[in-house]
DNA sequence: ACCTGAACACCGTTCAAGT
DNA sequence: ACCTGAACACCGTTCAAGT
């Protein structure tokens, strides 16, 4: 690695550019181009930095799990399942904050660094806990699965509420009223997340009885 | 409703043009322009079906889901733990089947006719063993989000898959031996997938007892 | 080694005009 | 009522060329 004309920017700058945009305009703004607009870039310049796009995606969702706290999920002093908890919230929290991250997640497989360290916690937890390490693993992805599944449900919410009017028309969306037990508990929820969690909790214990 | 000039074709038709580009050149290919051309249309005669491209992505969930078969899951001679089983595979498999069914469904909140139908039939079933609505609705969303966040991991496992070269360069990715509880079990995973659905499934029933 | 400029083959959506 | 043609403001990506 000889030195070369200095690099301006770095690849944490863009991933922070890009997260900058999604903040304020949106995942349709989080663009090659507009990414590197922000950056008073060439869109070209852009590829010296990733090879396509979706590599730009992977880096963000890896800067997104960077942020949350693996250390505490191994301290011991804790209960296990207030451990997995903050975790499980902090993981929804963070592909909930912005609409959109849920395409971020399916960009490719999470096998980054950071993704990775959150695997191999909720492992070491349940393991922990007296789980066989086919079983753990297994419990791990049904964590992981149940998270990324409220955060889809939460997004499409979300896609709904600000654009309101793009169903299509005719006999496709029928009243609601013909679903009555839908209708009877749709803003009834509460924190659905949280009880989702436990069940699934509940039931990783009671195999282990 | 007075005649005017014949309709070619019908809302339906897009819909299956739409699933027809999407099974045979992905979702990239699902575009307003070559929906329409595959249909020997003008782009702009589309609005005159769905007033915009992510109408018709709704229209497709609804399409998507209306294959399911919701008969099955109130057929009270079968257990419901076996009726619930076959309505969570039936939808992951819808989901699984074409790559990016996931931007489907995000595209909007599940409130078509045949999304409700199945939220109907899991809070009628899980009522029908005894839980109180209020549980049953939040069971029901469990459910999904489970099946959700499950095709949403597979989805990424197959995008990395299909363009194995787009991580980005430097530490981000490091060795996976650093991560070894992950490794160890990457690859028995075995059947996930029900394993997970009877762990939520356990928790529910510990929570009836 | 890093970056620019021009180009290719696309997008979603709008709007005036035709029948 | 249904559809076309032209246009606007965008995309991701490649490639030759500059420093």
């Amino acid at each position: 690695m000889r030195p070369g004309p200095r690099r301006s920017i770095s690849q944490a700058d863009i991933v922070d550019a890009a997260f900058e945009l999604l903040e304020q305009k949106g995942m349709a703004a989080v663009s090659v181009r507009g990414v590197a607009a922000s950056l008073g870039l060439t869109p070209t310049a852009m590829y010296t930095y990733f090879p396509s796009k979706n590599a730009l995606l992977r880096a963000m969702v890896e800067q997104l799990l960077s942020t949350i706290d693996l250390a505490a999920a191994s301290d011991a002093d804790v209960a296990w399942r207030d451990r997995v908890h903050a975790l499980a919230r902090a993981l929804l929290d963070r592909l909930a904050e912005h609409a959109g991250s849920l395409v971020l997640v399916t960009s490719g497989p999470l096998d980054g660094k950071h993704a990775l360290g959150l695997n191999e916690a909720l492992i070491a937890g349940f393991a922990g806990e007296g789980m066989p390490h086919a079983e753990a693993a297994r419990a791990a992805v049904a964590v992981r699965a149940y998270v990324l599944g409220v955060a889809a449900l939460e997004a499409a919410e979300r896609a709904g509420r600000e654009t309101p009017d793009d169903s299509a028309s005719g006999t496709l969306w029928s009243d609601a009223a013909a679903f009555p037990l839908t209708e009877a508990t749709t803003d009834a929820a509460g924190d659905g997340f949280t009880w989702g969690l436990d069940r699934l909790l509940d039931g990783f214990d009671r195999r282990a009885a």
